[in-house]
DNA sequence: TTAAATTAAATTGCAAACAATTTAGTGAGT
DNA sequence: ACTCACTAAATTGTTTGCAATTTAATTTAA
């Protein structure tokens, strides 16, 4: 339970149980992160049905708000996702009518995407879906924050590695 | 960069702008946790690979090594996995020699998974592989141990939550 | 003892995501 | 002008994961 990370006295138990320990299920950062993002992903889910959005669909449309008019490039590097998912993803947003994909014309290899109407719209309606959800969560204020800024620190830090110490 | 969740400051700006903050993609705490938990296991699969080992099957070796000889259910409870997900990795990984899948005779409903041989054998060359992602993360300690805290109230906290308030 | 309800695992179908490749457009060097 | 390298988006194929259903075994109730 409270064998956190950095428990690895080294001072007297052998290294070999450390080293155990950094196996145990619990000590697994990263685990803990695939499991919270699945559950709270899970969450989004009834909130977003009404919209006809996946959670993949309701980040991109987040992303928009926040920034209109971006090509299918920019947007992947901002929400960590290749064209192999972005591209039908936009599509379907494109059905939706919540966006628009337009070719540049002076150079036909970008595609820009932006909010249509319905899109545009869609952002009041949207005010109430991180409410709910936080409320759901129940998450402590000062809590959440200290823990997102963590995250972030995690997030950009693992941009960064190009696995280097692997190969 | 440091408008984070709590910075809701009612007192001069609007209650508009503040309920606009929970939606700028930086104050996601899904969406961090999202592309984390994303970004460290495509880490995991270079060190995985020489084992033929996904995450999905690597964290089931791990609850095996901490508790063998679990039903499929237990499984699945510890892991946040249905059987959908559970039955094929779990027949991929007796296919690799790592498990036996044991139907129980006394309750032929329950399907009993124990470590084979070659499963025991791995978990001695597995240790270097959180070593290898920690130092490639390089965390401070201190942060991890909060960090992971965190996230384990949170698990906890999702799992209980019936999503009550949303129906 | 038979019928109904419950349970565990397996199965089916679908969405998301990545890797790797392909296609097409642009720019640079000769 | 023409090749070569580079880039952006799209495409293809595979894996993961969930929801919903099915199958089979067990338990409960009548």
């Amino acid at each position: 339970m409270d064998n956190s990370i950095q428990n690895k006295k080294p001072s007297e138990s052998d290294k070999d149980k450390a080293s155990y320990d950094l196996l145990m299920l619990d000590n697994q950062l990263c685990f803990s992160l695939y499991v919270c993002s699945k559950e709270i992903i899970k969450k989004y889910k009834n909130l977003l049905d009404p919209y006809s959005l996946t959670y993949t669909g309701y980040i991109i449309m987040m992303a928009l708000w926040e920034k209109d008019d971006v090509t299918v490039k920019d947007l992947g590097k901002r929400l960590y996702l290749d064209s192999g998912t972005l591209t039908p993803m936009l599509k379907k947003l494109e059905a939706l009518e919540y966006i628009k994909r337009i070719r540049s014309s002076s150079d036909e290899r970008n595609v820009y995407i932006q909010l249509a109407p319905k899109g545009i719209d869609l952002k009041q309606k949207a005010l109430c879906i991180p409410e709910s959800l936080i409320c759901n969560l129940d998450l402590d204020p000062k809590y959440a924050g200290g823990l997102l800024e963590a995250l972030h620190k995690m997030m950009h830090r693992l941009e960064e590695t190009t696995d280097s110490s692997i190969d």
